[in-house]
Formats: structure tokens, sequence, C-alpha cells
DNA sequence: ACCGTTTGTCCGAAATATCGGACGTCGGTC
DNA sequence: GACCGACGTCCGATATTTCGGACAAACGGT
């Protein structure tokens, strides 16, 4: 995979940006460790790590130690690789509990992935990207890995036509980088095709995107609003592209009802 | 809550143990820190954390500062109280999912839960505590706050019945901390009873508890057990004691073909 | 069997992160 | 309006942790 190469590059800026010296606190080489495996997204040897970081070999090795006797860390397989620890379990546990709106997203989710069978998904914004906080596996296990705490562009999904529908015109153009809207196939999303997608959107209360980063899958969205009307949240289908028009209205509507629940103050 | 003098003398207690002097690396405060608020399992304002875990208080606004800026903790309510923030739920995942027995739980737990509408949870050891690592909250909400990463004695619940069933009496006797026999009302489990319960739940393939640890409550739960026959984990129900005994066949039914399901090796 | 590569540990030096304490603010109380 | 306690920031000194490099062991390909 070659994305180690781009976490490489990063890391290295971020390292000069901040620190002309290579000599930092072990607790952001922690955090740099931490980020470096989530984007990874699997078991990775120390020794890659430190180099993927810029860190130190003697120093990461300390520092995975004393992560594996916290158990925020694990090591695996017996092969020298390294990956999350069930503390993270336990405190990102802690983190869903204690927030209202997401408590109750994970009933609905949960509820409507095993009606209907398919994955259910809640979504928000974190910046300028689009974030995957819920994932609910259906039955047929339709897409594996899940990809809770990704960053992905907004035009790449039906979600993110919805998250930005309080916004004009000017005011999405400058909010949404303008690679963003370059699909990873190499299409570009024509702006204005965006913008009648959120404008029907906001006037069908739901939102059905086919074949954007993957050709054969359809997403289906609704939106959690605030009091105020602007949406703060989704909650949403990921499903393959040749479901029935038929089972697909029955999701749209089970996903409104549901997202109608999730919306404070009604 | 009281709970904070315990946890300021364990801490107190711990340091003294380590480190003769007050000095501490930032990522054994970090990990203090930490540890603290998954005990707390609330907000806790700054000082307050630093107090009880023996943390000069500026390192406290110093580390606590870096973590926020990492989406580690998150300020809550305006009032100067931290706890976790959203980059623990996508490491907690990442944890979840890589684990194979779990991410399979997952399904089954969720699935269960959403069948019979009542809490169901996945359980395994801890050393020699037992500990809640999957829960799912049934329809009635029955009750509220996760105990996800919680040690609990193993006497107090159903499932350590089934989880330490390759041991023989002596073998228990020294496993077992002799005051985990100790309800939270004072009462003692005697020995024999729990052995006996242990017995009678090998040969059921399941077992029951009533009004141990809570009055109101009935646990059952039923053994995921290795190729050896071993029992690494349980899959439960938590229900209310007046459950119709109707009810809790169908339950422990389902609970019996989850686990079969999950126990691998079949 | 040989040799180049990788893994994990250990050590001393010095750059620096932690610590204690002082300081200004804010809010509530008498 | 004056007092008190808690909150959050800032600063300089020094105890400590990070870092680089050396080393032995394990590995793996030829």
């Amino acid at each position: 995979m070659k994305g180690g190469g781009v976490a490489e590059k990063l890391a290295a800026e971020k390292q000069m940006a901040e620190k002309p010296t290579g000599r930092a606190r072990g607790i952001d080489r922690v955090i740099a460790l931490m980020e470096h495996l989530h984007d990874r997204r699997a078991p990775t040897r120390i020794a890659d790590i430190a180099r993927d970081t810029g860190t130190p070999r003697s120093t990461m090795y300390e520092l995975v130690n004393t992560l594996v006797e916290a158990r925020w860390l694990e090591l695996r397989d017996g092969d020298g690789t390294v990956y999350f620890g069930p503390a993270m379990h336990y405190y990102g546990s802690d983190y869903l509990d204690s927030v209202d709106l997401i408590r109750k997203a994970r009933v609905e989710v949960a509820h409507i992935a095993e009606l209907v069978g398919e994955t259910a998904q809640f979504c928000t914004l974190d910046g300028d990207k689009y974030l995957v906080v819920l994932n609910e596996p259906g039955r047929r296990m339709f897409r594996i890995s899940s990809e809770i705490g990704i960053k992905v562009p907004i035009p790449w999904t039906a979600s993110g036509r919805l998250l930005v529908d309080h916004m004009d015109a000017d005011e999405i153009r400058r909010f949404i980088p303008a690679d963003d809207f370059l699909l990873p196939d190499g299409r570009r999303i024509a702006e204005d095709e965006f913008l009648e997608d959120m404008h029907r959107a906001r006037t069908q209360g739901y939102v059905r995107t086919t074949a954007l980063v993957d050709r054969f899958t359809t997403c289906l969205a609704a939106p959690v609003r605030d009091p105020a009307g602007r949406c703060i949240a989704t909650i949403c289908f990921v499903v393959p592209a040749d479901t029935t028009e038929e089972a697909q209205q029955v999701m749209i509507d089970t996903l409104k009802a549901s997202a109608e629940r999730l919306s404070p103050g009604r």
C-alpha cells in the first residue's frame, strides 16, 4: 500500500513545521503513533512505525512497551507487529455513551440495520470532511472493514449533500476544497450538479447517490436536523446498486423515520 | 462521590511504588489521566483530575491541552470539565474490527438484542476479573450506562460461573480472591454453592443467576468455547427478574445458538 | 555455511519537558 | 465592596527523558 509514503511525508512535514530539532515529547510521539496505526488500519511492525512517523527506533520501542503494558496497544500474531489494544475500546465506549445524540443513534442504526439487513451508518462532518461515526454491518457483510473515523471528501458521499445544505453556492465553494470534487477514479463532479443534488435532497427529505466512490454501490441518506433546521448528522444505508427500487423505497422511509426520531427538540 | 478518595489513594500508592520522586513522564501522566476518567466515568474538572492522580496542576493543564488538540479528549459543557473525545472511539473501533472473535460477536450480540429486545452482552475474563466487552442495550433500556471495560468479581456474575468451569475446586480457590465472594450488599457466596452452579452450568450448557449483584436482575449466559472445550467468553442477556420462564427459555435457546456460532473451529 | 538485514536491548550525554510557585481573573458570599 | 477560593496561564530551573549509536541475536536468502 502506497499510503505509507504519504503518511511519512506528512509526518516529516509536521515535524519540520513544529520542531526544527528532531527532539519531541513522548506524548507527541504517541499521538503520531496512534494516528499512524489508524491510517494504516493494520497491525504494524514497530520499526516501520518508527520510520514512518520519524521517531527514533529506540524511543519507539520504549513507548510501545509502556503502551502495551497499559493495554493501549497489543502485540499481534507473534510476528512483532502492534495494533490497538482493549483500553482504546473501553475509552471509546465511554465516549459514545457520553454523547447524547450518538447514544441514541447507536440504537437507531442497530435497529434499522437489523430490520433491513443492510449496512447502516451514522455520519457527521469533521471540519470540511465527511466522517462515518457509527457503522453497523448488515447481514450480507457487503463491505467488510469499517471506515469509522476516516475522513472522506464531502462530494464523494450522499450524506455530504445533506450536511452542507444550509450553505449557499458561494459558501460551499469556499468551504469544500476544489480537489474534493475529484472522484477516486478521476472523474470530476460538476459544482452545479452537486448543488442540484443538494436542493433536490432538501425538498425530498433524503438523498440517493449511485456509483460515486464505488461503481457498484448505492447510498441512501436522511438528515438529522437541529431545532433550527440545520443538518447536524445523517443516517444512511450502503447497499448494492442493483437493489430493487421497491426495496430502496422501504429503506428511504425507514431512514426518514429514524432521522426524525434522532432530530433533537421534536 | 467517595470513589475519588479510593482512586486518589491508589494513584498515590502507585506513584510511591514506581517513582520515589514526584516527577514522571508525560505519557505516564496521560495513562493515569485516562484510567481515572474511565473509573469516574463522567466529565471531570481538570484540577480534580490533577489532584486525584497526583499530577501537578500545571502539568495536567499542559497535557490536557495537547490531548484536546488531538481529539483524545473533549472539553465538555463549557464548565471546564473534560472527557474522552472522538479519537478514542475511532481507535476503539479499529481494535474491535481487528479481533476476529469480537468482530463476529458484535454481529451476534446486535442480532439477539434486537431479536429479543433485551440487553445482550459479550464477556470475557481479564486476569481474575470478569469484564463486559460488548453491550447492546435492548429496547427497554433496562440498564442505562454501559459497563464496558469495568472489572467485576467473577462470583458476582452468571458468566463467571462458565468462564472458570475448566478449573477444579482447588484451582478456583487459588484463582479467585476470597473477597470476591462477598457481594456488594454484604452477603457471601458459599464456595460449594458456586461450584455447584458451575457444574450444573456445564451440563446444562447455560447458566442463570437471579438477584446476585442487583435484587431485580436476572442474568442468562451461554459459553463460547475453543476447540479444546475451554470457555473463552460468554454471551448473555440481562433481564428483569420477573421475566416469564417461557420468555427466558426462548432467550436461553437463542444464547446457546449464538454461542455455538461463535465457538471457533466448528 | 555464509553474510546481509532486521529485531530488540542497552547506555551515556544533553536537550528539554516537567514541576513548583507566582500571578491575574473570575464568581460567588458575607 | 471586600474577601475567598478556584481557574487558567506563565516562567525559570533542573531532574529526566529522549536520542543516537553500538551491540548481540535472530532471521532469511543464496
